[in-house]
DNA sequence: GACTGGGAAGACAGGTCTGTCTAGTTTCGT
DNA sequence: ACGAAACTAGACAGACCTGTCTTCCCAGTC
């Protein structure tokens, strides 16, 4: 008999959201079916179609699952940065922090997004995300006082998908190294023509 | 009655790969089953696993048709360009007129990577690939007698693979401009360092 | 005219998929 | 203690998937 500090299984929601992030990552969200997704989570069938009404709305929440996941873990990186420089630069210290974690399997609205039907409601998802990476950007060459902010952000939103893409398909976690390097001699090379 | 003169009807292999690149190329590899294929080429089931044995080596088949045509294409597209810098940019030319055919749809094998099965035979399409492009930016940065040509082959690959997310999921085609921007700045920043 | 072989058409097997439904069980607030 | 809400278990429908197999057709070739 579990005492009551023990903390109490965790919701049905909960368990979903957790093989959803566990399957749907590593393997992809067309190859894995409801069945394994509730075998796994432990929970049944009708639970989830209660609780989310389709695939494709579990898929969309486990997208904004990870969207909220990532965005903790840049924020809480980049507030050991003091100058704007290295904090711009820092998001690439951040996105190799999230590549060599062992389980790391590219960017997981990239993959949804692959395997998505055009015009699907994962499409929502994935243009969220990429706004907040845009103007994480932007935010960051605004408080560096970059003249054209805007531009450089979308310079080194390039940079964050290339190095997604190359982490995840030549299996090289080093891509993150190399986009900071890149992005480095961009950000000079954006604060020098201004000055 | 057609005369000899008129080409005879493409044969059962080349419709099958029209066909494949066609419906494959935008609906994605997964949602496109093996009837749809055959259907729109008009050929029988069995002569596609005849020609090709599986769905996958047609995948295979698909990617390296792919491969191939961007290829010419880029390589063409550089026969345009004089000086060293020009052709290293005249990459990224290409790659907007890609973006801007009225079917685009992304990097092919991009796609085709995120919705097979980890350790399918569809990475070998997809490494090949990717071995090319690096080889290809490798060779225009020494032809520019750039000092680390890896190091900045590594980046345009970033930018690369960068652009042709964006312009797919931002549905942007101007991405391909904004990365010879960036690649610009970059090269004449690998420039200047090495003179 | 007979033969041969590539291809067309489609039935079929065996499996998987999403989503619904019924029915029984646990949990929890009051 | 009791009723409501949440959850479990699993059968089921209807569709789709890959891959195999049989049957037929038709164009060349000797």
């Amino acid at each position: 008999m579990p005492s009551k500090v023990i903390a109490s299984k965790p919701s049905a929601r909960e368990r979903l959201l957790a093989a959803a992030d566990d399957l749907f990552y590593s393997e992809g969200v067309q190859t894995v079916g409801i069945d394994r997704i509730v075998a796994q989570a432990g929970v049944a069938k009708a639970s989830l179609y209660n609780l989310f009404g389709s695939k494709e709305e579990l898929v969309q929440a486990y997208l904004d699952a990870r969207h909220a996941n990532t965005r903790d873990q840049v924020e809480r990186a980049l507030t050991r940065f003091r100058t704007p420089r290295e904090r711009l630069l820092g998001v690439f210290d951040a996105q190799g922090q999230l590549f060599t974690e062992p389980d790391f399997n590219g960017c997981a609205h990239m993959t949804a997004s692959a395997e998505a039907r055009h015009g699907s409601a994962v499409e929502g998802a994935t243009d969220r995300y990429r706004l907040w990476v845009r103007t994480l950007f932007t935010d960051l060459a605004r408080e560096a006082r970059v003249a054209d902010a805007e531009g450089l952000a979308r310079q080194l939103h390039l940079l964050y998908d290339g190095a997604g893409v190359s982490a995840r398909m030549d299996r090289d976690p080093s891509a993150a190294t190399t986009a900071r390097a890149a992005a480095a001699a961009l950000f000079d090379a954006a604060v020098k023509d201004a000055g």
